[in-house]
DNA sequence: ATCGATCTACGAATATTTTCGTACAAATAT
DNA sequence: ATATTTGTACGAAAATATTCGTAGATCGAT
């Protein structure tokens, strides 16, 4: 399935952090922070839903969308893409700069290195 | 700055990679990987240039293109807009993907783990 | 039953990015 | 010296992504 623009993203974060929601939902929240006309809103999720991003339940009046992958696989795409777009494929040399960047807290760290802990018992 | 695009990241990672360029040099290296045009490329330089991504010597009748920023710095601003749009802003769960998604080998959890005791250190 | 609000469908205008054809100048090979 | 190759400039076509206007259906309040 063709990687979602980032419009299409945008409504997905949406829908992972809503669940199914229609147009007028979605819609709200964009409103929030950006000035959009409605059928924007619209026609994008129409989109998405032919695309295969969406599903949609057009059992009522209002249909109704939700995503068509879960949060965790739709994004391990996209940040491979990423990865090898902008990386050369190189997952740790992004992870080196991340971390390198910014200031990351202590309990993040810890998080991390608790994850890489579990990474090396099964190997 | 504006934000490169995919195909001129594609390039600057060429002029990173092989120093200061000609059109030539790195359509020829674009080519290896994909059938395109010459003017294409060179259209592209062009463009860079005017979007101030690159430099251009054009003392000599073939001119020689070069980033304008380090790899280093162009890619921590497209890394913070990546995880922006793509993580909520949060490094961290960029990272946690990251790792937890491939195969990340042990030397480089160890590079990891050598820079997460650095950033501890300076805490 | 009528009016206004809300909804979908759909085509098309805009904006952005990518690709390339054509023209012409300079360098090189024959 | 002439033809071929190599280079830049530039406009515009093509592809992709975003935005929106208009039409018509349905719902709810008066």
């Amino acid at each position: 399935m063709a990687k979602p623009t980032q419009s299409e993203l945008k409504i997905l974060q949406i829908l992972w952090d809503q669940g199914p929601s229609s147009v007028r939902d979605v819609h709200e929240i964009i409103s929030e922070n950006k000035e959009a006309g409605y059928t924007t809103t619209l026609k994008l999720m129409q989109i998405m839903a032919e695309k295969g991003h969406a599903f949609r339940d057009t059992s009522s009046r209002t249909h109704i969308y939700s995503a068509s992958m879960s949060e965790q696989e739709a994004k391990k795409d996209i940040l491979s893409s990423f990865i090898s777009s902008t990386f050369k494929g190189s997952a740790t040399s992004l992870v080196l700069q991340a971390l390198g960047n910014n200031e990351t807290s202590q309990e993040d760290l810890d998080e991390i290195k608790k994850l890489i802990s579990q990474i090396e018992k099964t190997k």
